[in-house]
This record gives structure tokens, sequence and C-alpha cells, in this order.
DNA sequence: GCAAGGTC
């Protein structure tokens, strides 16, 4: 039997599919699917694995042995080398933790330790523990093994890692690898009749960076952390892609916050070309505003001299009107990051995205969400595609124009690669098979493909000078001439700009002119689709972990917002490392491992060499940073007050701060003096951040509230402020106390202790009828009452509009409700 | 309790 292994399942049923002279039979090994079929008499099987299923860790302990010196142990006994300087002190021998009798203790994470991490022996441990078991269980029996993972360096490693485990229980079977960079016919029968050798130099390569990653991240995490220990939960991380992008974002920070604004004037004319002069009413269809000639002034007085120039003139002179008609190229193909970054621009965070185009795809509405490549391959039936989709009726009429207009011809990308095509629609999908979240980036998906079909638009861009009483103003107008693509990609599509028909030499009204102070702007912080494409032009992070990368800066909470803006904390990290250890802060460090991952590759030098040399950095940079571990401390601790602070406590003075509560895991306002102070103030749902401004009714800190789905809004941190007061509203009658002949009313208001908004029975003591609200919206009581469970129907009135419920939450009516809705979008049923 | 890289 011939083994055939693939880095995912995908690719292990395209394979065998391809190659199958019968039909290959879908089996399961366990529980890992596998796929057998024949090949001129022989037996087949194929097996996905799931990217990586080896994963490196330190081994438990490093020892040290009085004949023989270092030595460290993995999990098995097994002594490893490690390449331990010989002048690192030896650990004091105490029966304390970190240092055991035996050595130093890895696994603990001890300031003490830090200096042997960094030369802890590591051990590669499974990850995939029912994968590692099939496939041992399939490469038993293998006659021979074929690796046809990805073509790539980390394919490289997976492959050599999914060897290893065979070669634990079969020593013997040849081994080859199958290098492929498509999934069509021709390359799969190419690579399987062309099979060439491991590349254990390229698996190397990848396997360095696996340890280097590991090691530095481990080491300068854990610094962090334990240099002001904030409690479980608090990891302060660092890694070799994450803190240079942190690094980007603080310097965009740093560029704002040195920012100077200059002053600058505006000058608008309103003219109306309706009228041959002014003062005409200004709001008719030909009335328009146009700005001066020289767009900023930068100098006050001149800005004042143009105004003196035109005041009182009541007529404008068109002294010339340009047409010119410009194209804007259709769009090229989507890969990972441009489709990351489409999609920040529709309001879908990179993380969400990539999460989304998974479901798609698995579900087969896409193609690989995971791609460099912005070429379509040869091989790719472009009007296949285009009619798989034409059944969307919001498409169908486009897909027609297309097909009919000759043989389809698609723009290109910089990027062309030959491991995927660009990421195209594989299937017809309209807003009833999908949620609303997931139907928004297939409908992005489908258009872009549509549009890279397409022809350029053309916009005809119109220019009128006009002259008032000497001074030039000029109108511009961008209107789509030919849509050309335009017409089914209306994303970040300007708005036209008619200017009303003018000819050169004539005289229209002039309205007056305005003239506004304004200051430049700093540049613009990075939104998350910009900050994807940063960090692709530097080499940090792959199409596969960007997204990840840039969420797991908000989830240590070194960023916040979007645009993306760094907390205290995210700065304070980034200027303690620039000082002590800048190697970790800067994009280089990934450029220098890519260049020493080549040489492994080409066989120039080992990993040992690139990782020890590696080691010998980390422990300079942590040597640096040790000594200063009471100033790094502060400043981190400071950064995390500023980060929580609200305001001063009205009873004590000292700081109040939003905090974490540990039983309830919600977030509340309390006092830095605790536990002499107990001052608190609840907070409402959502997300919260402090503001400056204070409550201009009674004086306390406000704060910023999102919840979700909601705008913004600032309130009063004092449930007690009378901006807080909310009028209690009878909304009826309570259903329970009726049916007992009593007559009660039902009162919607709010708990002030729990900031929570309620529907309540004035009998609550006896019939205990309450009903939970939403927390924000205004409460209407209207004079129907519930058909299924009778209790008053209430319109609560958000910003989103009023809308009309019962507010029982055990009412009969939901459960019918939920089961209409059930079952027809995908959306819903998959949570 | 760490990283970054695959993929679900």
């Amino acid at each position: 039997m011939k083994l055939v292994v693939t880095e995912k399942n995908d690719a292990a049923v395209k394979i065998a599919d391809l190659l199958g002279a019968t039909k290959p039979k879908a089996d399961k090994v366990f529980n890992t699917p596998v796929y057998r079929f024949e090949v001129e008499g022989e037996e087949w099987v194929t097996i996905g694995l799931r990217g990586h299923i080896l994963e490196p860790d330190f081994a438990p302990s490093l020892i040290y042995k009085k004949r023989g010196g270092w030595e460290g142990v993995t999990a098995e006994g097994e002594a490893l080398p490690a390449a331990v300087p010989a002048d690192l002190p030896k650990p004091p021998f105490k029966k304390k933790k970190p240092f055991t009798a035996d050595g130093v203790d890895l696994k603990g994470w001890k300031m003490e330790a830090l200096p042997y991490l960094v030369y802890a022996p590591i051990e590669k441990l499974p990850k995939e523990k029912d994968i590692i078991r099939s496939l041992k269980n399939l490469a038993k029996k293998a006659d021979s093994i074929v690796i046809a993972t990805d073509f790539d360096r980390e394919g490289e490693l997976i492959g050599s890692d999914a060897l290893a485990c065979c070669r634990q229980v079969n020593e013997t079977a040849p081994v080859s690898r199958a290098r492929y960079s498509a999934f069509t016919k021709p390359e799969i029968t190419h690579a399987f009749a062309n099979l060439v050798p491991m590349d254990d130099d390229l698996a190397s390569a990848g396997a360095s960076r696996q340890d280097i990653d590991l090691i530095w991240g481990a080491v300068l995490t854990r610094y962090l952390t334990l240099v002001k220990f904030a409690g479980y939960g608090n990891v302060r991380s660092s890694g070799r892609v994450q803190t240079p992008t942190l690094a980007i974002i603080v310097e965009r920070e740093r560029e704002r916050m040195a920012f100077v604004p200059e002053d600058y004037w505006v000058i608008r004319g309103a003219f109306d070309a309706g009228a041959a002069a002014g003062p005409t009413a200004g709001d008719g269809p030909e009335a328009f505003e146009a700005p001066h000639a020289t767009a900023r002034f930068k100098v006050e007085a001149e800005a004042d001299a143009a105004m003196a120039h035109v005041e009182g003139a009541v007529s404008a002179k068109v002294t010339a009107v340009e047409k010119k008609r410009r194209k804007v190229p259709a769009p090229v193909p989507f890969n990972t990051t441009s489709l990351m970054a489409a999609a920040s621009a529709e309001g879908i965070s990179p993380a969400r995205c990539m999460r989304i185009a998974e479901s798609l795809y698995m579900d087969g509405y896409i193609s690989y969400p995971r791609v460099d490549n912005t070429v379509y391959p040869d091989s790719l039936d472009l009007a296949e595609v285009v009619n798989a989709i034409a059944g969307n009726p919001a498409y169908g009429p486009y897909c027609k124009e297309l097909l009919a207009a000759g043989p389809l011809k698609a723009t290109r990308g910089k990027t062309e690669t030959t491991d995927h095509p660009p990421i195209y629609p594989t299937a017809k999908a309209t807003p009833d098979d999908l949620s609303a979240a997931d139907y928004k980036l297939y409908n992005l998906i489908a258009r872009r493909f549509l549009a890279t079909l397409s022809g350029p638009a053309t916009v005809e861009g119109t220019k009128v000078t006009l002259d008032v009483a000497g001074e030039p103003f000029v109108a511009k107008g961008d209107v789509l001439a030919e849509p050309g693509f335009r017409a089914i990609y209306p994303y970040g599509l300007k708005k036209d700009e008619q200017l009303p028909a003018m000819a050169e030499g004539a005289t229209i009204a002039f309205n007056g002119a305005t003239c506004t102070k304004k200051q430049t702007e700093p540049p613009a912080r990075y939104s998350q689709g910009k900050l994807v494409q940063e960090m692709e032009k530097l080499g940090l992070g792959t199409k596969s972990t960007r997204a990840s990368i840039i969420e797991r800066l908000y989830q240590v909470k070194y960023v916040q917002n979007d645009p993306i803006e760094p907390s205290q904390l995210g700065i304070a990290v980034i200027e303690a490392l620039d000082k002590f250890a800048p190697h970790i802060t800067h994009a280089e460090m990934t450029a220098e491992l890519e260049h020493s991952m080549d040489r492994i590759a080409e066989g120039e030098v080992t990993k040992a060499e690139v990782v020890d040399k590696s080691r010998q950095l980390l422990s300079e940079q942590l040597e640096s940073l040790m000594p200063h571990s009471e100033e790094v401390a502060e400043a981190l601790s400071d950064a995390v007050a500023a980060d929580a602070y609200v305001g001063p406590c009205p009873k004590c003075g000292k700081d109040l701060q939003l905090r974490a509560s540990h039983k309830t895991k919600s977030m509340f306002i309390g006092c830095a003096g605790w536990p002499d102070c107990d001052v608190t103030y609840p907070l409402p749902k959502g997300k919260i951040e402090a503001v400056p401004e204070k409550c201009p009714t009674c004086g306390m800190p406000q704060v910023k509230v999102t919840a979700f789905r909601s705008k913004p809004r600032v309130q009063c941190i004092d449930p007690n402020c009378p901006t807080n007061q909310e009028p209690e509203v009878v909304v009826g009658k309570c259903p329970a106390c009726a049916e007992r002949g009593l007559d009660k009313q039902l009162i919607a208001r709010r708990n002030p202790r729990t900031l929570k908004r309620s529907i309540t029975c004035e009998n609550f003591d006896e019939c205990q009828t309450r009903y939970p609200l939403p927390q924000y919206g205004d409460i209407i009581p209207t004079e129907e009452v519930c058909e299924h469970c009778g209790a008053p129907m209430v319109v609560i009135k958000t910003a989103r509009g009023p809308w009309k419920l019962c507010p029982n939450f055990d009412c009969p009516g939901k459960e019918e409700e939920e089961k209409a809705k059930g079952g027809a979008r995908r959306g819903a049923k998959r949570k």
C-alpha cells in the first residue's frame, strides 16, 4: 500500500480524485478521513493532516552535572545537547522553586529562570494526537510513503514532522516527496511521476523559525508578565511579529503627538449658473460652491485681502472650461491581503473576514481563502464561474452582458504564485442562503470577481475656472461617464459631482464667499485594513497569521478602537523594549531570520548555528533588560493605571479606576484606595472607555459606553446623577395578578445598583412577575396586550428605529417566532 | 499562563 500524506483534508480529497483510476472511497481511520483508490493495481491511500501536527516546547528541565556541565532533559528522560555557554552561572541548588534539586524548572514562570530558559532544550511534542494516531496506523502497513504537503518551507516542515511520526512505526518504507503547485490533473500527475527526495535543509529552516519564535516569545513574554505581575489572565506578550507590528502603531501615535498643527484659511464662493448676477436664492439646480484657486491660504492677511476683493461682487466670469476623460482601471483579483483590506473598508475586521471566508470556503461558496496570488491561472475556466453565479438576480444581467461581449479577459495583479488561484466565488449564493454578514463578504468577493473581468470605468472630470473681481475660483466636478467595472463594483465609489453646464466667457451669479479657519491634520491612525497591508510590505507575518496577530494585540489590550490606537500599556511596552531589547521591536528581525533560513535551506549553515546565534543575541538583550526591571515595572504599572483612570474619587481623592470583577467578569469602577476606601460605581454592559470631560450637571467623571451594535454614548458614572434618572413608566396591568383578581400595575424602571432595566410588578413580592428589558431606548407603553401570554406590549424606541415587543421572556409566542426564523438562514443555524 | 505557523 502506498501512503500519501497531505497538509489538509481538502488536498487529500483532490489528489485522490485526480490520481485514482477508480473512484476514491472515503474511509476513516479512527476519526480521520482517508481516501482509498487504486493506481495500476496498487492500493493507494491519502490522508490529510491539519497543518502542523507537532509543536515545539521546552523540555521540562535543564540540569547541571558536576561532571559534564549542563544537560537538557526531555520528557522521556533522554539527554539532549543544549547549546549552553560554559560560563552560564551554575544554578543555586536549592530545593526551592524555580530551581529544583535537579536543575532549572523551565515550566515554572520565574524571573530567575529566564537566563536559563534562553538555553533550554526544545523538543517536539504531539499537537494533533488523533491525526498522529491515524497516520501511524496507516504508516505501519505502508510499503512506500509519499509526502505531498504544500510546496513551501512550512509545508516541508509539516511533511518532515509527519515522516518522523511514520518512522516510529515503519523504519524501512521508502519515502519520496511530491511537489505540485496546483490541483490540476497534469500538475498532480507530473508531480507523482517525478517524485523527489525530501528536502531536509528546507525543513530545518522552518524548524529554526519555530525554535527562535518560541524562545524569544517565551522569554520576553515571561519577562514582561513577571516584571509587574498583574494577576492571571494579564499576560504581556511579545513576539517576532506582534511586537514590531505594535511598534508601527506606536510610532504613528508618536508622529501624531509630535505633530504641530498649522492654521490655514479656506475661501469658498457660492455661485449660480442659472442667473447672470446675484444675489440669487442659491438653492436652485444650477447653484454650486467652489473654492478659491488657492486651496489653502497660509497667511491670514492674504485670505483677508482676497475676501476684500470679492466683497460686494455679484457676478463671476467663466474664464475657462476644461473637460478631461480619465480611465480608472478595473481592480485586480483578490488575494488574502487585498480581500482583508477591502473588507476592512466595509466594516469587517481582518480577523472576522478570515473567519467568515473560512466558513464560506468550507461550504463551497468561495475558493481557498489563504493565497498570495493575484493572477488567475489558465486552468481556471472564467466563463464557467460567471455562469455559476449568474443565478443570483443581482449579478444575472451583468453576467449575461459579460459573456455576450466576447471572450473573457481578466485583470492581473502584481503577485503571481502558483499555490492557489486568487479568491473567487465557486457557487451561487443569494441573501436567502447566507447570514447577513456572510453574504456581505460573499457579495464583495463575487462582485470583485466580475469586476476583474470588466473594462475600466471612464470618469469625466470638469474643471471650471471662474473670475470674481480678479480673484480666481476653481470648480471641479467628476461624473461617471462610462461605468465599466463600476456597474457591478460600487465599493469605494465617490458620488458624482455634477457641475451645471457653463460656457467659456459666460457671466454667472456670485452669491458671496466665506472664509474658514482650519488646521492641518496629523497623519491618520492605521485602520486594520491598512495595517495588514503595512505588515505585508514589511514582511511581517504571513497571509494566514496577520489577522490573528492584530487580534492578539487587542486581546492583550495593547491597542484599542479602529482606527487603531495604542493604549498607554502598548506604548510603555514598546518604550521599554526599544530601550533595552530593541531587536524584538523591529521588522528587521524577521528579514534577518528569512535570510538565515535561506542559508539553511541552501545548506550553507546549520539550524543549530542559526538558533544558537539567536540565543546569544537574546541572552544579551535579556542581560540589558534585567538590571532595569524596576524601571520597566514602574513604567508598565503607571501605564496600566493611566489606561484605567476615569477621574478622582469624590470621597478620598485617589484615582477612580476601571476594574474587572473577578467574580462576575464584568466591569465596574473602583477606587485605587481600596480597601481603605470602598467607593464603587456600577457600569452598564458594553465597551467602556474613560473620557476626560466631566459631567456638566454634577461634575463627576463620565465614561463612553458602546453597547453591542449601538452607537457610543457618554454618560455620568454616578447612577444618582440627575442625567441618569429615568422616569418610571407604567406599561400596563400585571397578567399574573389579574388572574388572581388583583389589579396591579407593571412598571418599567432601572435598578440603580445593577443598572439593569426591567418591567416589575408593583406587587412583585407576592407575584414575582418581572420581565427583562433592553438597556437602552425609550420605553413607550401601548394599549395592546400580547396574544400569547397577556403581558402588555411595549415599544422600544432606539436610534435604529422603534420596535414593538412582548417583554415576557418565557412567552410561548417567542418559540414560534424562533421556529419560523430558524433554518432559513445558515448563520442562524450555525450558532 | 509564552510565539508564529499551519489548518477546522
